[in-house]
DNA sequence: GTTAGCACTCGGTACACTCGACTGCTACCG
DNA sequence: CGGTAGCAGTCGAGTGTACCGAGTGCTAAC
């Protein structure tokens, strides 16, 4: 474990550095606050450091620089969870007192709130709708040969998928699964839906399990929703160009962001640190995650992504204030 | 007008700058095919371009640049349309016979199709819902003050709004006011619906006409759907980090987007060069769009967006194709 | 244990210089 | 008279050198 003095010496780089994307010297660290010794007091110190891995040297002479370590034991003693500044949070207030409209709206805008807030780039995963309750399901035809699914579930999301028909299924066929599908599946928790007895006519039934089939399996192409927001300011983070391409293309794959944020919420973490996040082209890269829920119940994700040298309480405290404040707005209903 | 050497001149300075995005000399020119003088008659008539504005030079001792005005003289006196790589051909052929499910998924996919296929930025504006027909329109109740409306379109779209309730609208005047509107609409056109006449209870038109409401403005949260594939190229297309900045906050936008297709379009352009697109931070971008159609009628747009210094022919033939191609998938349903 | 002092390292900047890719101009040629 | 070769001139990019300054590690003194 480190020192008190080495923990402020390294607090003082990190806070430095975060500052000022700058390598940081002994005299910077001297003058700062909570380290009250000289300039060469502050070298010796640091030279362990390094040696503990805490630091590095860009070159011979210059100054240091925090690793992942570094940022690690910074994220991990943290004083008190620092306050948002007042303007943040009257703009969250302001937020959730403006927005309206459907549950995808609402996700897509917060977060942009959470990239206007930190000034990095905001992630929003979707609830999964595992645990929403089924309000209405019913089959329309589109055409002679396709039908769309639709489902509503309590917590106002929709879902839909399309049905191939068989010739010779006609509306009434449609008609007498919708209804059957009504008065089986209404009320069910979407992922625990109880067996649907077959109805005796073999050409309903075949759409009747079609349509749970749809249902059932949650298909390659259709992942959980992921809203992206501030893409652009990633491109301000990084003065390598190729970096930022990288950054940039991960964010595409929405597949790939669910299961990064997913990954590090079930390691337990709030914050995600270089190659901590499992991916190559994010190891200049940090993630700060929380989840947020629904009634009570963990639904979805929400975080920020940035480099390594973001401002973590900063980041931290949005995370928190958001997804707080977006767990009771969906709730609330 | 240009006579035949300048313009076979202009022609290889151009194809020269899109390959190599240096400054052309009057050898590389001279060497070019379709130009049989020597480097001292191509620098005379280089001169001649520069001085009517197709042309710049960066520096003195440099090479020369086409102007916007340049690209636009080569995009409108392009030779017969180039054809697509047989490579491209395939993954389009192979695109459309893959891909199936929800006409989102399928235009999402369809925008990283164009930026596959032109290494640029794919846009792809979803039809309005302006002229399908309603298939079925029901209201969901989600809690005691408020419901879902839902509706399905003959495109295979849905719809969707929320509701609020006046405390006391029961389930059956939900249920009222569903079927009242399922009698009068279904079958209709979305932005042609006929007047709903009243049902005598005050209550129940009280929720038709908010349904009515909702279903008829569109609103500004709302704006018609626009996927956005492949932006991290745009990280590649330029090397001031700035630019990539300033094109990713427009491409953030949707709305922005929407509309600046849609203008590009009205104009009745298929290429749009830097300050020709409107947009001032898109001054070093062109923009390659074409519509796509459904049963013949106009229906949404698509569209790549790069540098200037892109490849045109490609990225029209490209656009063209998957434009095509796009019309008869969503034709045939 | 802490600190002042000092020699040393090394990246960044400024500057001079060269090199080479251009151009524009002029004179010549068919 | 249009086209071409030759030539002087321009200027950016690349290179070598010197210098400066921020920062270090070490040592000796407090």
């Amino acid at each position: 474990m480190l020192d008190e003095r080495k923990a402020a010496i390294l607090r003082a780089v990190v806070e430095e550095y975060i500052d000022t994307a700058q390598p940081v010297g002994s005299a910077h660290v001297a003058g700062a606050s909570g380290v009250d010794v000289s300039p060469a007091t502050v070298r010796n110190e640091m030279a362990g450091l390094e040696a503990d891995g805490y630091l590095r040297q860009p070159h011979t002479s210059a100054g240091r620089v925090p690793t992942e370590k570094g940022y690690r034991f910074f994220v991990d003693h943290l004083r008190e969870p620092v306050r948002l500044p007042n303007r943040s949070v009257d703009e969250v207030r302001e937020f959730f007192g403006r927005t309206h409209g459907e549950v995808e709206q609402m996700l897509a805008a917060t977060s942009r709130l959470l990239s206007n807030l930190t000034n990095l780039t905001g992630v929003v995963v979707a609830p999964g709708p595992a645990d929403a309750v089924v309000r209405s399901i019913q089959l329309v035809t589109l055409s002679a040969t396709a039908a769309l699914l639709v489902a509503v579930y309590s917590d106002g999301t929709v879902e839909k998928h399309t049905i191939e028909m068989p010739d010779g299924s006609g509306e009434e066929r449609v008609a007498a699964a919708t209804a059957h599908m009504s008065a089986h599946l209404a009320g069910t928790v979407r992922d625990a839906a109880p067996p649907v007895p077959a109805t005796g006519d073999a050409a309903t039934d075949d759409l009747v399990a079609r349509s749970l089939a749809a249902l059932g399996g949650r298909p390659d192409d259709d992942p959980e929703h992921v809203f992206v927001g501030g893409t652009a300011r990633m491109a301000q983070a990084f003065d390598a160009i190729e970096t930022v391409r990288e950054v940039l293309a991960i964010l595409e794959q929405q597949f790939v962001v669910v299961s990064l944020l997913r990954d590090v919420i079930d390691r337990g973490l709030h914050v995600a640190i270089g190659t901590e996040t499992g991916m190559a082209p994010l190891a200049e890269c940090a993630l700060v995650v929380a989840p947020y829920d629904i009634e009570g119940e963990r639904a979805g994700t929400i975080g920020v992504l940035g480099p390594t040298r973001m401002n973590y309480p900063q980041a931290l405290a949005a995370v928190a204030v958001v997804s707080n404040r977006l767990s009771d707005r969906l709730t609330e209903g």
